[in-house]
DNA sequence: GTCTATACATCGATAGAC
DNA sequence: GTCTATCGATGTATAGAC
């Protein structure tokens, strides 16, 4: 049922809308997240404001795109690392390639990693990828060796907090991204030297 | 000058100024800080929109005062504790209580360390509180023995990223709070460690 | 200090013609 | 699909009565 004609009307559609998200992230970057007019938007490709709910139901709509966006440029960012690498050099290389992506689209943090537009919330389907991305982390954990939630958690944190600070005070900048190595070594060692205590422990008891 | 007319006005004032803040932040909370709407917090404070203009110059300012009100706030709290404890257990109580400040106050957690409000930039004098915050980190570091300055970095991040993963993924909870001791004391350890292995180095060095 | 009234610009969103 | 026209809500600001 899908003719040639339809397959042609939603390729020039869907090349419609990537225009019309390349164009949003530029007033993103420009004006802040929140501050994207619509009149603004539609005059950058060649519309008016009211032709863009053509291709967006509304505003939270547009946010929402471009959420699934980011995500995806994300994880093709990361997914295009070579896995046969030892797990602690997997590891940092995922850490600053995010650090790193987040420093130079310090637009696409702010709706992906901050949850700051009134009204915004991810689709189901969208949320799928933000879902997908930290599955990624899980593995990499995993493959180090740590899988207790606690851990889990500390290490997210610790990779927010290294975007977070790169992303306020050193946008663009590599200031805190230079700190990805000696964090993964850090929290690595931690865990190493928490399991050997235990053991040890478990040894003690045992004997 | 100051007759005790002038006294009670400016106290009245000031008052009526906090009320305002108060009924802001609880805006903030149900709406967003972004979408907080004049109209609306006129209401709450029994005036219409235009009056509000006589306590604050404009919008922006009132964001400038709730950030300056956010950060005495927060150093109250954290200049509460007493000083005679050992510098671990001082910088352990310093971060559990930033991070469960900001899981209880998501609001004051987006103005005073997300800066996603567009146009919105600290005036000076809100600006000096948020330095004197930082000074009592760099202090409760110091006493702990830690001065350089990627290890400041490491550990702004961390603070930061534990109370981002909580904002973000358990307001209101603990779920990271609970990570502060392990977070300190991992960080801790590894500064130790690194020295230790300098001093050997040197050590070997000039034997 | 507070009000009403009003102006202006901007915004998201919708109706309906073509 | 794209347009014009329009709506209601918003923030900003001012004038002027009380």
């Amino acid at each position: 049922m899908t003719s040639a004609a339809a397959d042609r009307r939603r390729a020039s559609r869907d090349a419609k809308r990537a225009k019309i998200l390349a164009e949003a992230w530029e007033l993103g970057k420009r004006d802040g997240l929140a501050a994207i007019s619509l009149r603004d938007l539609g005059g950058r490709v060649g519309l008016r404001q009211p032709s863009l709910y053509v291709y967006f139901e509304s505003k939270l709509d547009l946010y929402d795109a471009m959420f699934a966006d980011g995500y995806r440029q994300l994880l093709e960012l990361v997914g295009r690392r070579r896995r046969a690498q030892e797990p602690q050099a997997a590891l940092t290389a995922y850490v600053r390639d995010i650090v790193r992506f987040c420093s130079e689209n310090v637009e696409r943090h702010q709706l992906l990693f901050q949850r700051t537009i009134p009204g915004f919330e991810p689709s189901p389907d969208s949320y799928r990828l933000a879902v997908e991305f930290y599955d990624l982390a899980r593995a990499h954990l995993a493959a180090a060796g740590v899988t207790r939630r606690n851990d889990l958690d500390l290490f997210t944190a610790m990779v927010a907090g290294l975007t977070h600070q790169q992303v306020a005070n050193d946008p663009g900048g590599r200031r805190w991204v230079r700190l990805a190595g000696p964090t993964v070594a850090m929290f690595l060692a931690d865990v190493q030297r928490r399991r050997q205590v235990s053991t040890a422990t478990a040894r003690r008891v045992t004997t």
